[in-house]
DNA sequence: TATGAATGAGGGTTCATTCAT
DNA sequence: GATGAATGAACCCTCATTCAT
């Protein structure tokens, strides 16, 4: 099986260098990292990175593809008898808790270049951001009347956007907990207000 | 007065250059926009920016610090006896308002760097994010008990800039309005659950 | 004979990628074609036109051997006793009809090389032009005295070779027909002037 | 008058770089040679060259120009009263003539280029060859019937681009002179045929 | 202070060629 | 012999910045 051996042997050589790009736009950012950057880091030739991908815009899109499958796989689907807390938990600390380490750095550099290029960010909405927002929306919004369900749903989504923007612009944020953010989210202001 | 009058011009061609550069990073990107593009839409030789910014990055900067002035300008202190409703529709519209035209552009392009320069972000947070999310904060903090207020303010600023990044992604995106955020907010899912 | 038997082969495949050259070079030009463009045209391996030829260089001298045997082959050896005005027919209308399709992309891709490349130019001349040219030439030369013999041969090449070049140059030119410019030649201008 | 010698000055940078885009790209053609070679040339940046010309196509044009203003200026109109015999060899011999050292070589890689790129064909066509061709075709043009005007002067032009060609391809090449060709071509072929 | 031509490092990318398989 | 991924030099061009005027 010739074949696929070297079809693996050709996967391995692209997630080199898609691992090198990874870790070289994460700490020079897309536009400070030249090709010649990634080759280094991958240990390639400059010229051999474009036998794995057509230029250098496809390497964000390749990011994406791998932050797509990974979101996808982290993305546990809850228990259809889970109670609303539960849900609210999940969907706020799952997003949150992906961002670790290099997964963090990966987001801040695709979100860089999504604000400046349009069709980025429509692969990146489509691939990343709706299902990691989602996946638990669909659950929670059968326990909400249908009239505030969107709301809601646009709510914890920029709840959980906006922590995560936070952190990327300080990284010293400290963030309160998942737990917390439920329980205020369920008992309103109303109460607390004097 | 010789000095005042020259010192007045001079602030006039840097303002110049500064629109010069807001206009055309808000249309072409930070990086996709040269310092020649900057120059011709001031009206000036590109080697004239020099005397008034250090460098390209200055630039940035400079729109920093003049959306930081625009942003306390912009931002009307409530009334010491607004009630909380009130108070929650000016933190949340506020600043969503005042993302129109060039400014969401702009915010944009400042953003897409902020994420990416370490130094710039930290000006950007000081400068533009905290006074414009906590603006409102203050008021709304004190009708809050002590043990919530952190989770609570971190929680309306992250829907804030949630909301924003949405439609900077999704142009397309339909925001709730901030009357029914602020509602639902007030009311808490406690209840509209089954 | 398994050699003689491999030689084939090999011959074959080595026509294979000529052919394949000679169309891509036509298309694309020789400098805009790459040795990939020529492989994919071949269906063959681009390391594998290594094996025929030893460079890009080499293919243009092996179409210039094409171009040479084709050129023999073409001109038709005049009748002895064929007439003047016939022989100038001839030895105008048989170059310029070989000038069909991708024959005259081909010469004009070849041209455009020999201009530039000194050895080239060399091979083209004596494989290609030479023979193409004098091929009725010495027919022609039979009747003619001496004196003025070198001075036909290279008005009626100059003749052949600018035409081809004015078509080559501008495609849509209306060349006059070779009758027309065998009876000019013959009859002279003396007469028509004033 | 600042501009006035401001401009002098460019024009003069600019020729000096044409000069020596000139100059090398006659000795080691247009693909050949690359912009580093010619700023080295001119003793000037890789960069500067794009001051004065937008990229290596329009050297090639800028060339063209200049080969269109020395054609110009080289080509002498004949006296109202020339004799047939004169035309023709003024026809001849002024575009013969200026193919001297660099001119020759210019020629040379322009025709190259030509050869292989439509849109500089169109220009090379209509601002260097036909008034190269046609300057005393127009009188030439007056001393023949009409019926076989279009047919000598396609053929005295292609004697001349003919001519031309055989030069550039072998350098060696003896062209015959421009009265012998004047004398064959009034006498025509008629009488010394047997 | 204003200019804008000059700079030259660096950008992304191509491609003829090689060579281990 | 055939392969095609790997190579890396070289390509054209951009552009932030400088500096003599």
């Amino acid at each position: 099986m010739t074949s696929s051996l070297s079809v693996r042997v050709a996967r391995l050589k692209q997630d080199q260098v898609l691992d090198a790009a990874i870790a070289v736009f994460a700490r020079k950012g897309f536009h400070a990292a030249s090709m010649r950057d990634v080759a280094a880091a991958a240990g390639v030739a400059p010229g051999s990175i474009y036998n794995h991908f057509e230029n250098k815009a496809a390497l964000l899109l390749a990011i994406i593809d791998r932050m797509s499958a990974r979101a996808a796989e982290a993305t546990p689907l809850p228990p259809a008898d889970a109670n609303l807390r539960d849900l609210l938990i999940a969907a706020i600390r799952t997003p949150l808790a992906a961002m670790t380490g290099e997964t963090t750095e990966l987001f801040r550099v695709i979100l860089a270049e999504v604000l400046v290029d349009r069709d980025l960010a429509e692969q990146f909405r489509r691939r990343v951001l709706d299902p990691m927002l989602s996946a638990c929306g669909d659950v929670l919004a059968s326990h909400l009347p249908q009239v505030s369900r969107d709301t809601w749903l646009r709510m914890v989504s920029a709840i959980v956007l906006g922590l995560i923007l936070q952190r990327l612009i300080d990284g010293d944020a400290v963030l309160p907990l998942p737990e917390d953010l439920a329980d205020a989210l369920l008992a309103g202001l109303q109460d607390v207000a004097p």
